[in-house]
DNA sequence: TCTACGATCTTT
DNA sequence: AAGATCGTAGAT
């Protein structure tokens, strides 16, 4: 049996729990999603994230401690999830982008309005949808198993790397990092073409000699 | 208060 | 290529 990722699991860099989020299972009232797509939103220094203008009351959750949820409203109509990551006051979070539908597909048809297929949650609007998420959730803990939480899943050995997605206000440095993490083997993965394959171990190497 | 604009998705 | 749709942030 898997278990609940413990709030521990959250306690590190966004650009590091990111790609491990992958194959990870999101669960809600039901439903069952396995993390395919993913994006790191690193610091308030990085121009890309909500962060970039200091603490605010719909951004608080990021600022707060690791493993909660942050939901904010996106052009009027989508609900977007994120997982708060790093430690409180670094106001740093992972983007939920898209998902592969393991259980609740009733659920989820419902909330989809009937479509089906890698279509229906290819995409971070309809990750939320899917979930039945509303703004109310955000700053919601995520390491006990009531409401909304992740269980633990086998790390992939390698994945997806490319630039995050619709961000054309952040500079172009943060515009063309490649922050955003995909299972490389999963249909349900938007913007494909941007991406390049690495393996864990190539990760690990160039972290490794960064430092 | 007022205004501009989104970490999007659907339809044309 | 553009409309939906509304909370948020920054300006007034």
């Amino acid at each position: 049996m898997s278990e609940v990722l413990p709030q521990s699991f959250y306690a590190r860099d966004a650009l590091e729990v990111a790609p491990q989020l992958l194959g990870k299972l999101l669960c809600r009232d039901g439903v069952v999603l396995r993390i395919s797509e993913v994006e790191a939103y690193c610091h308030p220094d990085d121009t890309a994230s909500h962060c970039r203008m200091g603490r605010t009351a719909r951004n608080a959750p990021m600022w707060g401690p690791p493993g909660h949820a942050y939901v904010y409203l996106c052009y009027g109509l989508h609900q977007m999830l994120n997982l708060v990551t790093n430690r409180e006051g670094e106001g740093a979070a992972v983007l939920i982008r898209s998902c592969e539908p393991v259980a609740g597909h009733d659920i989820i048809r419902a909330r989809r309005g009937g479509i089906e297929g890698p279509n229906a949650l290819t995409g971070p609007g309809k990750v939320g949808a899917a979930l039945g998420l509303h703004t109310r959730c955000s700053g919601s803990p995520l390491f006990d198993a009531n409401d909304l939480y992740v269980l633990d899943a086998p790390e992939p050995r390698e994945w997806l790397v490319g630039p995050r997605v619709g961000i054309g206000y952040a500079t172009p440095e943060h515009q063309r990092a490649p922050w955003r993490f995909a299972l490389h083997e999963s249909p349900w993965v938007t913007q494909r073409k941007t991406l390049t394959r690495v393996s864990a171990g190539a990760s690990r190497t160039r972290k490794a000699r960064a430092r």
